[in-house]
DNA sequence: AACTGTGAAGGGCTTCACAGCG
DNA sequence: CGCTGTGAAGCCCTTCACAGTT
């Protein structure tokens, strides 16, 4: 029964099953049961079959799933039959180790170019990841077609950067600037928010542990 | 109204809330509304109040909230008022990267330690932060006082940290490595996962955009 | 007999709406 | 009058439980 409207956190789920299956595939597995799934992998077998569910019927009753049927859907599902173009804005410590930490995460996504406001990194290389005037990023991200951006500015510039990419009509961001950024209705923005989840933690320690 | 359990999303939310206090303070605001509080940076403020209800009655009606003193409130409450030890595992390109980040961003967290089991790296410094054999995770930890543990190691190597970790006492961690961890109950962990956040941007660009 | 797909129940978080207070 | 603090409503997501299918 294919559904209108899937939610962001079946999604971000599929991901997660597709690791499961990529595991149990590697291990040799041909089937697996949402049951057997759910538990060695810390799920809800409920949950996993009515997230699947959303897209079509690829269980088998009395059987349960096949591991690369079931693998090849749901790569077709989250469009990870094809490349990505990612392009990284912000050429600092923590800009180059995501384009370097990507490159080595053999996945569909691939960072094309590194951007920066800074003269002296600029035509520099990163591994073969050359660093382009931010200045020039509709021009190279429309050359490289990119489709996703990562910011990985200071906080104080994060703002200005996602006006930057939301013009060349880019429509997935990735933020790690600590700021809560507003843009377009169009994009589809993820933030990572190190200094959020860090205080989350300290409240923790505060509060709940013991 | 003090309640015994606070969401996590509160938790999250209150480090924002600490976050728009800062900035109004640093504009030289006294007071604010949680309606004005909320428009400005994109929240709910129903949430708002709902939220800071948790701990406390920090208003003044027909008047709004007073900004340094909700800020002081904040800070006690998310235990930002002491200094907290990190110690970060891995120290390839994201560990070092992270602990550079942390060092800059000036916040109650400082990264103390790191640790690998590379012996080419064991010894040698990032800036000030020396590097440990992860075999003295445990007498590290004690003498440096860590409290929150950051894994930085790859995905095949993570489980096995966080049970040296686990083994330690510590209750905060941080994950960076794709994988999905388990651990005791009495740990407190938050996982950033890359992977999954990008795959779950490849979903939207394959179905949801336009 | 085993396991899926799903209606219904349950639980939690968000938003509304307003009473109450300054 | 303005704004907080909060009960109630609404919404969404998760979990249960089982009818249906192979």
């Amino acid at each position: 029964m294919k559904s209108d409207k899937v939610s962001e956190q079946t999604t971000k789920r599929l991901s997660i099953y597709l690791r499961c299956l990529n595991e149990l595939a590697a291990a040799g597995q041909v089937s697996v049961s949402s049951e057997a799934c759910a538990k060695r992998f810390g799920l809800n077998s409920a949950q996993i079959r009515k997230d699947l569910a959303n897209f079509g019927e690829f269980g088998h009753r009395g059987v349960g799933y096949n591991v690369s049927a079931l693998r090849e859907h749901l790569i077709r599902i989250l469009g990870l039959d094809r490349q990505h173009s990612v392009g990284i804005i912000g050429a600092g410590r923590l800009g180059t180790a995501l384009a370097d930490y990507y490159r080595v995460l053999d996945s569909n996504f691939a960072v094309a170019a590194l951007f920066d406001n800074d003269k002296d990194k600029i035509g520099k290389k990163v591994g073969d990841i050359e660093i382009f005037d931010i200045k020039n990023f509709a021009a190279v991200a429309k050359r490289d077609n990119i489709e996703v951006a990562v910011i990985a500015v200071p906080a104080g510039e994060a703002q200005a950067t996602i006006e930057i990419i939301d013009k060349t009509g880019i429509s997935a961001v990735m933020n790690f600037a600590p700021v809560r950024l507003r843009a377009s209705a169009h994009i589809k923005l993820k933030s990572v928010d190190m200094t959020t989840t860090l205080e989350s933690l300290s409240y923790f320690l505060a509060n709940d542990s013991q």
